[in-house]
DNA sequence: CATGAATGAGGATTCATTCAT
DNA sequence: CATGAATGAATCCTCATTCAT
């Protein structure tokens, strides 16, 4: 029935069909925050809106597993740079390739404290990914050059931070989050500084 | 017609209507970002629909009043703060407040980057907000506490970017944001650290 | 209380209102139709909402008494015009002046077959109107200018159709509708033409 | 995707679905006048309110597509009149069918200084259709049965206008328009009456 | 399996009408 | 008595989701 002749995998097109979605309906909640219509995410896609919901039954669906992608991407990045020879700068590294792949997605910003976020997948996601990223922060810390107080929680939650410090003005001054990356990391920086308030727990709750 | 002299001031119910429907806006976009209907505004006001329209005609109209409330407030801080004796303790108490006004304030982050951010009266106040900070942050500089590449452009977006890389954990660690404040500002101190890059030209464009 | 000096009648304002709300309301029903809000209507009268509705508990009687004015100036025209000395031109004449006080009365083309006509109060007018006009046509028939199957109740017909007839080009050619009532009259001239079929009853059934 | 070949014609029951709707709408309108809701309509289509939206994005594009349909019909009938044996009865026969097309329209009356008629591609089907029931008037014109100064302008706004004549008995004589058609044909005649005023020019501008 | 037509709940907005001032 | 603030039913329109083709 579908296709007899070569080994093709059955689902190929449908494999594909689901990368295409997911980077169409990342750059459409980019442009137009979580507002955008599945239909102009499937116009995007070049398919139709069926077809999304094929693939996610429903918009909720897809905006977790743009996070879910999102977190593995930054889960690969902080496991990458754990060989580094520099932890601090590796740990620097990693801010700043975490926050260009939010770069100019507002779509993010305004799914935080969004339901997506409050799934337990996503949660345990992003635990995931701060144990990848405290495992980061610890070698930096270790190295004397991060304070000891600052967690790879903290770096987290500002990759984000950074990212919409900047997004105001991210129109007219698209690299301005640097500034502010440049900022917060000498702030990070280990020194004679009072320890910093409020630690967060182990496991990180979205409420 | 009646009490010619003098335009009439608004009828005293129709005052404490604005009010109250002012604060229920900020606390309902707050609660459920600018998603919310004006129907739930209107309920948490104890008003009509039709109220919430004769005192502001579109949705946001609403959103923008808000706006300039919050941005009101800010500049009454800043100037208030003007004559403290310690500038820099007079900063990061601008700061403080500051935040404590947008805390909780999920519907603040959405409005970045809408249209209400975008009209012209909201970018004045912003940009007048602007200027008084940057007075405010001007004398801590000149102390010597505060870094010289610091400006009260930047102080205005950290307000809101400390806030947001709180706001995921807002629900469970409600005073987390003063950690990241306290973090910012070891950031700020006067030290011999690298200049900041991408400075912001004087006037702010929102695009 | 009441300004005791003079012997001015106590409603005197009240007519006065009256009298300015049902002009203002009847250019404004001629401007923008039937849809013209309650408000426009009485900003153009210059008076409150509430004073419309202390006239006319609801915008349908505010048509009514519309009606009632026009049709009230048409029975005026007609017997004004029952002793002029050549009956077939005060028959055209009637109808001359009479299209004149429809002339860019949108409203009244929309208001037939609306509640307003349907209204008994309306229709015994517009009943009493056929009357006069029939007596007024009765001189130009026995004068053996106008055909003998030409009734009243025709002529008032007339009137709103020619009107209508060029209404649609009103905006540009205000006279128009001058044309028309040329061509409908020659119509109407006695000749050896057939009888029209479709006579109607003395008395008008609006349904 | 898939059959590239051919711009996929629209599906049977969209089609289906549309032609549904305009005749629905279309007596909708006649029934209640352009205030008739979207839901009604919906209604009487056996459709959902998002179905009118799909096909027609607007309720002016509703009524439009209603006009072009109707000005398509009468074209037509126009066009199908022009080899008739005898032109002035042909000419009586368009106006007889026509008006039996707007019979009950009240819709078309109140649509008549709407925006819908302000609609370019609105006026460019009027103006169409005018030239077409010119050359039809110009056939009767030569014979020298009608007026040389009646123009296929007037005949078009005669259309509206005769069924507007007889509009407020339409629920009791429905008939009746046929009756002023009668009497302003015989206006129409040739006949050594003196020429009307207030001349068309070749192009209508509805303003 | 993909498509896009159909659906209808939900949302912003208008406006006749009521009623406190 | 006049005013205009408040009201909420009613309307147009959007869009996630379902389902026939």
């Amino acid at each position: 029935m579908t296709t007899p002749r070569a080994a093709r995998s059955p689902r190929s097109d449908a494999l594909r069909n689901r990368r295409r979605l997911l980077s169409a309906a990342a750059e459409a909640f980019a442009d137009h925050g979580t507002e955008v219509t599945i239909a102009e995410i499937a116009r995007r896609a070049g398919v139709g809106k069926g077809t999304v919901f094929r693939h996610f039954p429903t918009k909720e669906d897809l905006e977790t597993a743009i996070m879910d992608e999102l977190i593995g991407g930054l889960v690969a990045d902080g496991q990458g740079l754990m060989d580094a020879a520099d932890p601090a700068a590796a740990l620097l590294e990693f801010m700043t390739i975490g926050i260009e792949r939010l770069a100019g997605d507002r779509g993010l910003c305004e799914a935080i404290g969004r339901p997506s976020l409050r799934q337990a997948a996503v949660q345990d996601g992003v635990n995931h990914l701060c144990d990848v990223v405290e495992a980061l922060t610890d070698r930096a810390r270790r190295q004397g050059v991060i304070r000891l107080d600052i967690t790879g929680q903290d770096i987290v939650l500002l990759l984000a931070g950074v990212r919409q410090t900047a997004a105001p003005l991210a129109a007219t001054q698209p690299q301005l989050w640097r500034r502010y990356l440049a900022l917060v990391f000498e702030g990070m920086r280990a020194r004679d500084a009072p320890t910093l308030p409020y630690p967060l727990p182990n496991r990180l709750d979205f409420g």
